[in-house]
DNA sequence: TTGTATGCGTTATCAG
DNA sequence: CTGATAACGCATACAA
C-alpha cells in the first residue's frame, strides 16, 4: 500500500480507512498523505479480502416496460445509503428469452445477491441455480407460488374488489374482465377480486363478459379492442388485468371514436405513472411498486447478512379513480339497473 | 484454488480455464474434478489480478425517462457479448441533482469505464473528476460543446430542416416553434434547422412565433399548452424540441378539445416509442438511440484498451410521418397560402 | 496504539 | 508443456 510511505505499516493505514483507532497524530499525517498522493483504495481488493462482490443483480424481463423502471428506481433509491453498486441485466433484449447473463452472474459469483422482478414460470431455472449457489434472492411480486423464497407481493384479490366496488358505486352493472396471460396467477387473483367486489354489490360477473388478451402488453391490449369494438359493447365498463392493456384498448377506442368514459368506462392495475398521462387519464388499482423496490433491496441485504430468513411479504393496493371511468350511460344505466331491481 | 487437488498445479487451472494449452488428459481431468466440485473461479479475484473492474458505469438522468431507456437497451445489447458488466447510477433520484455515486466510482475506481448519457453543464465536475482519474469515458449526445472527450451526436439541424420541409409540404405556412431549457444547444439547433428548412421552402419562421418551454419535460409541455391554447391559435402547425413537450401538449389539447391534426398539426424530436402509441401518433425526427447506445459502449471499450483516441460521431436522425401532422386547414391554408405568394 | 504476518483467488513470469 | 512463485491491494488476527 503505497500510503504506507507516510511512516506506518500498512495495517494501520487500514484501521485509519476503516474509521478505527489510530492516535490523532497519525490520522492527521495520514490524511494528509493520502490527498497529496491523491489516493484512492481499490474497491477490487477491499471485497476480495471481505469474502463479498459490492455489488446486487437486479434482473427485470425488459427496461421497456414502466413498471420495472418503478421497481429499480425503488431500489436505487434504498441503495444509495449503501455501500454496494447495482448491476442490470434484462431477460428479454432482442426479442427473445436469455436468461445466460444471469446465470453467469450465479456461476461467477459475481453478486452477492439477486432481485428478481416478476418471476414467471420461466424463470425457475435461475432459481435452482441461485438456491444452489447459496445466493441470496429476493422475489418482487412473482406470477407464482414461490415457497422458501423471499417474496413481496401484493394482494390482488382485495385490488380486484376496489374496482369493482368503485364501477358497482358508478351504477354500472354489466361489468367486464379482460384478462392477461392464461396461466397468470395474478390476472386470476384480480378476477376472483373483481367478482367477488361485485358479489358485495349484489351484482353478478357475467361469464360471457370475461375475456382474456393472452399477454400482459399494450399491444395485446390493442389485438383485444380491434376485436371487441367493432359490434355494439355488451358492457359499459371493462376492466383489464393491467394498465398496460388498458392503454392499448384506449388507443383503438380514441381511432375507432368509442368515447371513454361516456361510451364505456375502463379501468386497470398497478398504477403506472403513464396511465396519469394518457387521455383520459386511467383509473387503476396502484402498486406501491417503487416501496416494494426499497424494501426489497433492503430484505435482500438482510438476507445477505443473515441467511435462511425466508419470509412473505405483503403490500396493499390502492384505488385511484382518475378520468377514464365515470356513470354508467344514462340509457343503459337506468334500464339495466331497474332490470336488476 | 481447490481443484489443485485434482492432481496438478494452479497455474495449470487457471490456463486450463483461459483456454491455454494443456495435455488433453489433464484437460479431461481437470474438466471432471470441477464439474464435481461444483467450483467455479472467483470473478473478483479475477478482475483484482487482471487489473480491472469487470464493469462499466452508465450514467443516466433519469431512468423514468424513455430516452434514457433506449440508451441502455443499447449498451445492454452490445455488452451481451462482452465480458463486463453494468452499473447503473441516476443522477435524479429523488427530485434532486446527487452525483455523489458517480463520484464514488471514480474515486475508487470501481468501473473500466463511464458512459454519460445528455451530458449538461452541471455534470462538468463529474467530467473533470474523470479526467483526472485518466478514467475512459463517452458522452451520448451531450447538449453541451465537449472537446477531449469522446462524443455522439445528432446532427439536429439537419433534424429541424427535415420536419420544417415535412410541414411545409403539407401545405403548413404559419409553423411555430416551442424550445426546450433556454442555454439548451441541442434546443437551438433545431430551432436553426426549423428557420432554415423553411426558408428553402420560401417561407420565414416568424419570430413571434417562437416559444420556449423552459425545460424538456412532460410536464413543462403542458404547462406550454395551458397559456397557448386559450385563444386562437396563431399558428397552424407547431414544433417541440423534443418529444415528451409535445406528448404534453397533446395530452391539453384532448382537455381542450383542441383537434390534432385537424386543428394544428405537432411535431417533436427524439423518437421516443411513446409516440407511437399516443393518440394521435406523434410526427417525429428520430434519433437512433438505441444504435447510439451500443456504438458508445463499443467505443469505450475501444477507449478502456487504448485510452487517449477521442473522436466525434455522428448520427443523422430521420423523419418518422404519422398522425399528429396533417395538411394545413383548408380556410386558413387557402388564405394564407395567397398571402405568401 | 501500532507493526507483523497471513490469506483472499487469480494471473503472469519464470524456471524446469 | 507444466510447476513454483510473486504479485494484485486490502483486512484481520496476533504479537509487541
Amino acid at each position: 500500500m503505497v500510503a504506507a510511505q507516510g511512516g506506518v505499516a500498512v495495517s494501520t493505514v487500514s484501521r485509519f480507512l476503516n474509521g478505527h483507532y489510530v492516535s490523532p497524530e497519525v490520522r492527521a499525517r495520514l490524511a494528509h498523505v493520502i490527498e497529496t498522493l491523491g489516493y484512492s483504495r481499490s474497491w477490487t481488493a477491499r471485497n476480495l479480502s471481505l469474502g463479498r462482490r459490492g455489488s446486487i443483480g437486479v434482473v427485470v424481463d425488459s427496461i421497456e416496460d414502466p413498471w420495472f423502471v418503478q421497481v429499480l428506481l425503488g431500489i436505487e433509491e434504498e441503495l444509495a445509503s449503501r455501500d454496494s453498486s447495482l448491476m442490470l441485466a434484462s431477460l428479454e433484449l432482442l426479442g427473445r428469452y436469455d436468461p445466460s447473463r444471469v446465470f453467469e452472474w450465479i456461476r461467477d459469483h459475481r453478486v452477492d445477491g439477486v432481485i428478481l422482478a416478476k418471476t414467471q414460470r420461466r424463470d425457475r431455472a435461475i432459481l435452482h441455480a441461485a438456491a444452489q449457489a447459496r445466493l441470496p434472492v429476493v422475489a418482487v411480486a412473482p406470477d407464482e407460488r414461490l415457497p422458501d423464497v423471499q417474496v413481496l407481493h401484493c394482494n390482488n384479490m382485495e385490488a380486484g374488489m376496489l374496482i369493482a366496488e368503485h364501477l358497482a358505486d358508478l351504477g354500472h352493472v354489466r361489468v367486464a374482465f379482460a384478462g392477461g396471460p392464461a396461466h397468470s396467477i395474478d390476472s386470476k387473483h384480480r378476477l376472483r377480486g373483481v367478482r367477488e367486489g361485485l358479489a358485495r354489490r349484489r351484482l353478478r360477473l357475467d361469464p360471457a363478459l370475461v375475456f382474456s388478451c393472452g399477454a400482459w402488453s399494450l399491444d395485446a391490449g390493442t389485438a383485444f379492442a380491434q376485436s371487441l369494438l367493432g359490434r355494439p359493447l355488451p358492457m359499459t365498463a371493462i376492466v383489464f388485468a393491467n394498465d398496460a392493456l388498458a392503454l392499448g384498448f384506449l388507443r383503438v377506442a380514441h381511432e375507432r371514436g368509442v368515447r371513454v368514459p361516456q361510451d364505456v368506462s375502463v379501468a386497470g392495475f398497478d398504477g403506472l405513472p403513464l396511465g396519469a398521462l394518457s387521455w383520459p387519464s386511467l383509473t387503476t388499482v396502484a402498486q406501491p411498486i417503487r416501496d416494494m423496490g426499497r424494501v426489497s433491496c433492503r430484505r435482500l441485504f438482510e438476507a445477505i447478512v443473515q441467511p435462511g430468513s425466508v419470509e412473505q411479504i405483503q403490500f396493499r393496493m390502492t384505488l385511484v379513480p382518475r378520468e377514464s371511468c365515470g356513470p354508467v350511460p344514462a340509457a343503459a344505466g337506468t334500464v339495466l339497473r331497474l332490470a336488476s331491481e
